[in-house]
RNA sequence: GGCGACGUACCCAAGUGGCUAAGGGGGAGGUCUGCAAAACCUUUAUGCAUCGGUUCGAAUCCGAUCGUCGCCUCCA
């Protein structure tokens, strides 16, 4: 609320209601929307990983002027574009890893309380009706601008908004709006009609969360005027504060812009899986600070791509190391690995309390990488060495769990990138290819083998020849 | 016009007062290898848009300038 960082502290110690701007579910999701939701999922994720008690909603707008143009286009109901929609949205979600919230209303199953926030609103004299309509009186609320630093008299004179003559300012917006023939409607005590949209969350969340609660999330775009709106009605609503800590997630750009519906320069989520693994997105929205806005591109996605590979390479090396046969002590060089794990979580929490940065927390996980790369390379065996290798890969498959990341086999990564790159090759196939290489390489056939190595390198497929197999893994770059 | 954010190497990106400016990608050289690949090592910003100021000390705070973007209208 201050605008700046602040440290957290709960309304009640232990527990936490964060409440979260969802989508409006007329479209397919691009991946504006996608960055929002991975970014509260690990947000709840880190939170519960530190032992808080999270009470977490996501809201679904199932009705306004968008979902109702979609359904007169298609000549459908409003609640069928809003099913089908949400349908797509939570299937985009699972595929990024995004879990499903505690509670996720929809709007239209929350009319009645909607109704009754209204109405207290018009009581407590901080709402009117117009022909049908409800509006907030924004006057009558002091502090509004509070979130979005903005001055009411500003507004108004840069006021580019439509000048409608029944509300008393420009600044006033919609609780209730009078239905139009052919659109859905609900009964009201001002006639048939269909909720603004600010007043569902104030509603919603107030229901499942109480009326004052910690975290409230969302876009950067949404916090004028949606959720100083919000903060409008909740308050008036109320009494009370409405939110302890606001979280805004900053945009994807494409050419530095800002990737949304309006401009057309959105990718949808659909789109960017057909070339990429759902990891390698999620990895990508994850490589800078949440509020920062952060550039699509091929490049971007492919050096995450590469980052990801880095981590399944090294744990390839860590199940060869644990699976090869017993052999006594030696090499055991292991210092810096050593201090490196004893500080590690240390480190990865610090970078995740301070504001969720999730890109200097990828920085420790990948010098965690290089040190246990490093340990490996000096050919350490022994019972310590092995203890040590194990407290590595589990400290790295702790923190993957809490940004879920890293979270297959590499058998899992290759095959599913060999699935996004096209490469038509069965696995039999591909056994057969590289023990007929084996079979050349133990003659010293050094030509047969390296024509076999680069007739694979041109389908995408590269080997890494160890003493005595061969692995494969996947071009990548 | 009002409000706000940002500008760190070839690219991406942490760092917001004090040891040698994280990490990833790319480049160059090397170790290893039949040759590769991977991995590792060395190297690639005496400098953090520019100019001033505060301070013993600033990429980090303050001011100005330039540039980019966002919100003020639906938007994640």
């Amino acid at each position: 609320m201050s605008g700046r960082k602040e440290d957290f502290v709960p309304n009640t110690p232990g527990k936490v209601g964060m409440y979260v701007c969802g989508i409006t579910a007329y479209d397919v999701c691009h991946l504006g929307h996608a960055r929002s939701a991975v970014v509260f999922d690990i947000i709840k994720r880190y939170l519960r990983y530190r032992g808080f008690d999270v009470t977490h909603v996501r809201n679904i707008t199932d009705i306004d002027d968008k979902i109702i143009a979609k359904a007169a286009q298609e000549n459908i109901s409003t609640d069928e574009v809003a099913g089908k929609y949400t349908e797509e949205y939570y299937h985009d979600m699972e595929l990024l890893g995004v879990g499903r919230a505690d509670i996720e209303p929809n709007a239209t199953d929350h009319i009645k309380e909607m109704l009754e926030a209204i109405e207290t609103l018009i009581n407590k004299g901080f709402a009117y009706p117009v022909d049908g309509d409800v509006y907030f009186e924004v006057s009558k609320f002091e502090g509004y601008g509070k979130l979005s630093g903005k001055n009411v008299d500003d507004l108004i004179s840069g006021a580019r908004v439509d000048v409608d003559d029944r509300k008393k300012s420009p600044l006033d917006f919609a609780l209730w709006k009078a239905s139009k023939e052919g659109e859905p409607w609900w009964e009201s005590p001002w006639g048939k009609g269909r909720p603004g949209w600010h007043i569902e969350c104030t509603a919603m969340s107030s229901k499942y969360l109480g009326n004052s609660f910690d975290i409230h999330g969302g876009g950067a775009d949404l916090t004028f005027p949606h959720h100083e709106n919000e903060i409008a009605q909740s308050e008036a609503y109320s009494g009370e504060q409405f939110v302890k800590y606001w979280i805004h997630n900053g945009f994807i750009t494409v050419d530095k812009e800002k990737m949304s519906k309006s401009l057309g320069n959105f990718f949808t989520i659909k789109e960017i899986l057909n070339k990429y693994e759902p990891e390698v997105v999620r990895y990508f929205l994850l490589t800078a600070h949440y509020r920062s806005p952060i550039e699509f591109s091929d490049v971007q996605l492919n050096e995450a791509e590469l980052s990801i590979d880095r981590y399944y390479t090294t744990v390839l090396r860590v199940s060869d190391f644990l699976e090869a046969p017993e052999s006594k002590e030696k090499n055991i060089n292991a210092e810096e690995l050593e201090e490196l794990l004893s500080s590690f979580k240390d480190k990865f929490h610090n970078a995740m309390n301070d504001d969720f940065n999730t890109a200097s927390a990828l920085g420790f996980i990948f010098e965690l990488i290089r040190e246990l790369n490093r340990f490996l390379d000096g050919k350490p065996s022994g019972q310590k060495a092995h203890d040590i290798v194990v407290r590595a890969s589990d400290l790295l498959a702790e923190v993957g769990g809490v940004l879920n990341i890293f979270n297959k086999t590499p058998k899992e990564w290759y095959s599913a990138l060999m699935k996004t790159k096209n490469i038509s090759f069965s696995d039999e196939d591909l056994e057969q290819k590289i023990q007929e290489r084996q079979q050349a390489r133990e003659e010293k056939d050094w030509a047969k083998a390296d024509v076999i190595r680069n007739e694979l390198a041109e389908l995408g497929v590269v080997l890494e020849d160890k003493k005595d197999s061969t692995r494969w893994k996947i071009k990548l770059g």
